[in-house]
DNA sequence: AATGTAATTGAACAGTGTTTAAAAATATAA
DNA sequence: TTATATTTTTAAACACTGTTCAATTACATT
């Protein structure tokens, strides 16, 4: 009695292939430009069999959000291997910035777009649960610089809100445009130009 | 004959109107959530009398844009008159975050929404005056810095976008409630205890 | 009072997300 | 194999959206 698996299979194919589709369009095109009615063409469905698949259009965004932490927290095993928890602290913020400019509109939904299920707030704590290990991850490594001296008398907690917010303000100003006050001519470089002034003023001395 | 320039009043008069009641709705359900019959329904006009007014949606927000960006260029006026350049940096940051926290729908239209159409109209040089302005003046106080030492052997373009963007990221992580993830006894402060952090890291001496 | 101009309207167009009743495809049981 | 039951898919419809435009209304000028 292998049908009622198969079925689940082949339902979870077509699943597959909608968020496939979702995404392709997502990033040509950007999340509200893309319509149910798009992505059905793209997967030649009619618009209304995908909602057997999803609640709503939000739901199709949920499932890409839930991926997009995941994909980042992969980005990031790498930095088990950096012993000094300076230069992790430096690798994390390139890692990070890396995946923010290869998946501008997946970043937009992970942090900067409006948490669609705010209001709906019982579930944030399983929504948030992948946000919840890189910010730790972040919090753990900052507080191996203190011990190690890097950052004399200053507060972890705060420190690593700091440290994530210039990160996430140079990604989130250059997805949504508003680097057009920078030099013409620097705009191609200003992310990757700001985030090593910003690893110039971390490595400067504690006085 | 005062006539036209009686019209011309009574133009400007029903263009404020729109622009008010645009306003109320954008900060009120956002901006891609308002339509403009929702508009045209508050003023009680017609919808397409609106595009007697404005070009298109993309216009209503455009002016109201220009308006915030007023609004935040009025409350650093007071910062001419300190003449360290340093103490003119932080008060600008802390003017900056104390706008947005003050102001956080006001905010979200300016810097973290998406800006509807902007590679469609060509008018962005327009459009970003104000914008320019404020961060002419972040850049002409950082160079200061610079000549008076505090920032040896920096980038002055680079410098400006990277203070800009921790005040902006720190401010809008807040904004768009990703504050979750720090503790939370100090997810109260920790705008303004980051923003110190960001004080006391600028502070330290070139090596 | 007649004319010309500017403001306003409501209908229409092409698009959107979503719902739903009917149809088609498929699995199970007799 | 045939009949029934279930699941999947569809097309049409609903209530929206931004925008355009011919027709109407309001009004200042002659």
């Amino acid at each position: 009695m292998g049908v009622a698996e198969r079925k689940e299979r082949e339902k979870e194919v077509l699943r597959e292939q909608i968020l496939t589709a979702a995404k392709t369009l997502f990033l040509e095109k950007g999340v509200e430009k893309t319509s149910i009615r798009n992505i059905a063409d793209l997967i030649e469905y009619s618009p209304g069999s995908i909602y057997h698949y999803f609640k709503d259009k939000n739901e199709i965004f949920h499932a890409l959000h839930q991926g997009g932490f995941q994909q980042l927290m992969g980005k990031m095993e790498v930095l088990i291997t950096i012993p000094n928890p300076m230069s992790r602290l430096k690798a994390m913020g390139s890692i990070y910035v890396e995946f923010a400019l290869e998946n501008p509109d997946m970043y937009d939904l992970m942090f900067i777009k409006e948490a669609p299920m705010e209001h709906v707030s019982n579930s944030n704590d399983e929504q948030w649960k992948e946000g919840y290990g890189t910010f730790n991850f972040l919090r753990a490594t900052i507080k191996e610089c203190i011990l190690e001296g890097y950052f004399q008398g200053h507060d972890q907690e705060a420190l690593s809100f700091m440290v994530w917010s210039t990160v996430h303000g140079m990604v989130s100003l250059h997805i949504r445009r508003r680097c057009e006050v920078v030099l013409a001519q620097r705009q191609g470089t200003i992310v990757k130009d700001g985030l090593n002034e910003f690893f110039s003023i971390l490595d400067r001395p504690s006085s």
